[in-house]
DNA sequence: CTGTTAGCGCTTTCAC
DNA sequence: GTGAAAGCGCTAACAG
C-alpha cells in the first residue's frame, strides 16, 4: 500500500510519540524508557540521559490512559459535592486539589444536585469512570450509593459525618467546638437571649449541641431557642422572621452557616432591626462571602483548606489499604470576629 | 501452584467482571459482548438478551480506561478556570456539565491560579491526562499554553474572547450590549454623571465600549469617567474611592462585575453615601451574590448557563473536526433590575 | 543494568 | 451474524 496523502481536511495531526518511538530514538528498549519514566534506579546514567533527551526531542508525553490500564488504576478520584452554588466548599476543594496534585491524582468534580436533575446516578457514573477513590464533600443525599461504593473503592468524607462507616475516614472541623466558641463569644458580649438556626444532619445536630452546651455552662438566666432553618439564604430568612416576630425576640443568633446568616441579616433589614445594634449575628464556614466588606460577617472559620488536605491524605492512605481502620480528623475551628456582633443594647 | 489463601488484611476484593467474563457467562465471544456494549446492530436478539442478563448477573461495568486506550480518547475534557473563588462561573459550569454529561464526557476542572501557586502548568497537566479537548472559562493567564494546546486538541473559549485563534470557537455573552443595556437603564433613570469601573482584557474593553457608546448615543450633557478597577472586591472598592473623593462624584457606577460592584458598595458605605439614594450601582454577571436579598444588586445577566452549554456543543463538534472554521456565539444579555439603582436625587 | 515477553480490557479489522 | 486475532501504550515479571 502506497503512502499517498489521504484526502482530508484534518491537519495531518502528527501522531504523538510513544514510549516505543522514544526507545527507538534513543537506541534502547521500551523497558529502559519505562524505567526512566518512573524514576526507577536500575538505569545507567548515560542511557538515562540519552532517553531523557530523546523524550524532549520527540516532545514525548506519557499516555496516562495506557499507564492506567496497565496499573489498573485511573489516577482520578471522584469528588462529590452536593450543590456547587453554595460556595462554602471552595477552600476545601483547594486543600484537596493541592494534596492530590502533588501525587498526580486528578479530582473529578461532580455536582450531585445537578446530576440528580438530569437523572443520572453520580456515584455510579464515577465508578464506571474507574475513579480510584471517592471524596464526599459535605452532606450528601446519595447516602446509599456512597455506602455501596465504599465496598469496592476507598471513600472519605470531608466536611460531613455521614454516612459513618467503619472503613470510611472522616475529615471535618469540630462542629461542636465551633458552635461553642461562637456562643461563648455572644455570652461574653453580654447577650442573654440567644437563638440558633439549626441545619440538617449530624453536622446540624453537633452545632446545635455546641450552642446548647455553651449556654448550659454559662450562668443561669440565659434564654435560648432553636429554630430549624436549613442551609440556604431562604431558610435563614424565614427562620429569622419567625424568631424576630415574637414578644421577646433574641438579641443574638448563631446561624447554621453563612448563607443562612445572610438570610437572617435580610430578615433583620426588613424589620428595621439593626445589626449588630439590635441583633448580633454569627455565621459558620467563614466563606469568602463573610469577609466581603459590605457583609462583614462574624463567622466560625472551619479551616476547610486543612480539612480538604487531610481528607485527601486519608484517601491516599486508604488507596494503599482499603480496609485500614477508620481515622477521624477534627480540625479545631476559630472564630473570625467581624462587624455583625456587639454587646446588646 | 496451589490456590492457598494468601495472608492479607485486604478483603479479597472480587476482581471486577470483564468483557471476557461476560462472554464466557453468556457463552459467546468477546466481540459479541463488545457489540452489545456499543449498541451495534449485528447481534441476534436472542444472544443480545443473553449478554445483557449476563452483564447484570455479573454486575459488569465497562472499563472506560480500556475503552479509552482502544479508541485513543479519554472521554474527558479539561475545564480551565482562572480562580474558583470568584463564583461567576457557577452556572456556566452547569451549562457545560449538562451538555457533556449527555454524551458521557467528564469535565476535569482545574483552577489555574491554584496550579500556578503550586508551580505546575495547568494545560500541560491536562494534556498529559489525555483530555480530548479544552474549555477555557473566563480570562486566562495561560494564554500561550492555550495557543499551543489548540494545535493538538480542540479548544473553545467560554466567557472570554482571548486568545482569539482561527480554530478556537467562542461562546460569550454580548458584553458590549450588556454594558449598553445597563448604561441605558441609568440614563433612563435620569443620571447625568456616570462612571464605569473597567475590568481587564478584551471583555473589559467591550464593556467599557458599550458604556461609552450608550452615552454617546444619549442627549448631550452627560458626563462620564472610566476608572480601572479589575475584577475583585478590593479593586472595585479602591476605584470607587477614587471616584467618590472628587468634587463632582458620579451619581451612578457601572462596575465590571458583581465582585467589583460589592467593593463599590462598601466604598459608598464607608463614606455615608447611600445606595441607591446618592449613588446607583450596577454589577455584571448576575451571580448568586447579586440576588441575595441583603445585597440585591442590579446586574447584567449574561446567561452563563446558555454560554456554557453552547461552549460544550462547540467543543463536541470540534472534536469531530479539529480544523472546522471558527464559530462564535454571543448570548444576548438581560438586565436584572434590583435595589441598587434608582433615579438620582 | 538490560531486553524480552506477556498482558491490562477493550475496539477493530477481517475472515468465516 | 459471529469469532479469532491484532493491537491501543504502557507496566511488570522474567531471564540474561
Amino acid at each position: 500500500m502506497s503512502h499517498d496523502e489521504v484526502a482530508s481536511d484534518v491537519a495531518a495531526a502528527p501522531r504523538r510519540a510513544t514510549i516505543r518511538d522514544v526507545a527507538a530514538h534513543a537506541g534502547v528498549s521500551k523497558s529502559v524508557v519505562s524505567r526512566v519514566l518512573r524514576d526507577e534506579p536500575n538505569v545507567s546514567a548515560e542511557r538515562r540521559e540519552r532517553v531523557r533527551s530523546a523524550m524532549t526531542e520527540l516532545n514525548y508525553r506519557p499516555n496516562s490512559i495506557a499507564r492506567g490500564l496497565s496499573e489498573s488504576r485511573s489516577g482520578t478520584v471522584g469528588v462529590v459535592i452536593n450543590d456547587l452554588r453554595n460556595p462554602w466548599y471552595v477552600s476545601l476543594l483547594e486543600g484537596l486539589a493541592t494534596t492530590f496534585d502533588a501525587v498526580d491524582v486528578a479530582p473529578l468534580l461532580v455536582d450531585s444536585r445537578l446530576d440528580h436533575q438530569v437523572g443520572r446516578n453520580t456515584v455510579e457514573t464515577l465508578l464506571s469512570r474507574q475513579v480510584d477513590g471517592l471524596v464526599v464533600v459535605g452532606t450528601t443525599d446519595a447516602r446509599v450509593d456512597v455506602e455501596r461504593a465504599a465496598e469496592s473503592i476507598p471513600v472519605v468524607l470531608a466536611g460531613t459525618l455521614e454516612p459513618d462507616l467503619p472503613t470510611v475516614d472522616i475529615a471535618v472541623d469540630d462542629d461542636h467546638l465551633g458552635a461553642r466558641l461562637a456562643t461563648e463569644h455572644l455570652l461574653a458580649l453580654g447577650h442573654r437571649r440567644l437563638a440558633h438556626i439549626q441545619g440538617p444532619g449530624m453536622v446540624g445536630r453537633l452545632r446545635r449541641k455546641g450552642f446548647e452546651d455553651a449556654i448550659a455552662a454559662a450562668d443561669a438566666g440565659v434564654e435560648h431557642v432553636v429554630e430549624f432553618g436549613g442551609t440556604t439564604e431562604e431558610g435563614g430568612y424565614a427562620a429569622t422572621g419567625r424568631l424576630l416576630d415574637t414578644a421577646a425576640p433574641p438579641t443574638a443568633i448563631l446561624a447554621f452557616n453563612d448563607m443562612a446568616c445572610l438570610g437572617a441579616m435580610s430578615a433583620a433589614d426588613d424589620r428595621g432591626v439593626s445589626v449588630p445594634g439590635d441583633l448580633s449575628l454569627i455565621g459558620y464556614d467563614d466563606t469568602r462571602l463573610a469577609s466581603l466588606r459590605h457583609i462583614s460577617l462574624t463567622s466560625v472559620d472551619n479551616g476547610n483548606f486543612a480539612v480538604g488536605a487531610q481528607g485527601a491524605k486519608f484517601l491516599l492512605r486508604r488507596m494503599d489499604r482499603l480496609t485500614a481502620p477508620q481515622q477521624i480528623y477534627r480540625h479545631p475551628p476559630r472564630l473570625a470576629v467581624r462587624r455583625t456582633t456587639s454587646a446588646p443594647r
